[in-house]
DNA sequence: CGCAATTCGATTGCGCACAACTATATTGAG
DNA sequence: CTCAATATAGTTGTGCGCAATCGAATTGCG
């Protein structure tokens, strides 16, 4: 055994949250393969579907809380699947507009059954969905928070 | 917005973990990397002092919840890094033995200040850590609990 | 206006994650 | 004992995440 306890895998909240985070990412690929999507992928489409189009770049990373480094090839990519747009803003060169094709809205209709599906698989309840969720996001006010969060929103 | 309330990236479960295990790995990073450690790498350490040695690469696997093509080239890492040690079983060929040289056991007290310091940057209280820890703790047993949770521990 | 500072996105490099597959070793049925 | 089935780690290929850097566009100070 480990000579400090608090060095325990099973006693910190760190280990727990990123095993759950990579099950429920598992959990999602087979019913997001299904559209020849990835989890990362799936999550910018929901950020797009969610705010006000076109969005930025920039826009994506304040709201995924992604770099253009991880979000250039991703939106690429969804590009590619003919479900986004890449155009430079013609007002401001250094900005490049996403928006959602028609057969990405189209889309939104397949994959709103998918959130339902994994509630079940989590198998919580109500009230432990609504408490972990209130929980993260209180981890992550306190996190992120001190970074420039934008003020686009 | 979204045609389907559901989608709404916020209102779901997922993407609050998802950006939480991001925030947290974050914020270890800077830490960690004082003692040359990715965040993986640190976890492994943990199950490897943890658990009785020598462990084989399976035995880390079922502990951390990885595979042999993540764990390979991380222990090939540690190794390399002189923290771990890899050989051969003699009695199972195909078994490959950690085991953590004395770098590595004296690495455990340099590093076990690190817990407190996000317990701190994480701002929850104890009976909000012990909420959410239990709560993890739930979503990972249904959702791994199927697997073939190795009968080792 | 002129030019330094800033913004924005893309690029590069590294290290995970994981699926799919391979090679080798062990086990077990007949 | 033989050989098919299984167990185990390693390899390969794809796709993130993110730090660091770059180049081009924009802004703002004097």
């Amino acid at each position: 055994m480990s000579r400090h306890p608090q060095l325990d895998l099973d006693a910190q909240l760190c280990f727990p949250l990123y095993a759950a985070t990579r099950a429920v990412t598992r959990a999602y690929g087979p019913l997001l393969r299904e559209f020849g999507l990835t989890y990362p992928q799936y999550l910018t489409l929901l950020a797009l579907w969610g705010d006000d189009e076109p969005m930025t770049v920039g826009d994506l990373g304040g709201r995924l809380r992604l770099d253009s480094g991880t979000l250039t090839p991703v939106i690429k990519r969804l590009e590619q699947a003919g479900l986004v747009t890449r155009q430079r803003d013609t007002l401001d060169e250094r900005r490049v507009l996403v928006t959602v094709t028609a057969a990405g809205r189209d889309l939104q209709d397949q994959v709103a059954h998918i959130p339902a599906r994994l509630v079940e698989a989590f198998g919580l309840d109500e009230d432990e969905s609504r408490q972990l969720h209130r929980l993260l996001g209180r981890l992550l006010d306190r996190l992120d928070g001190e970074l420039p969060e934008s003020t686009t929103r």
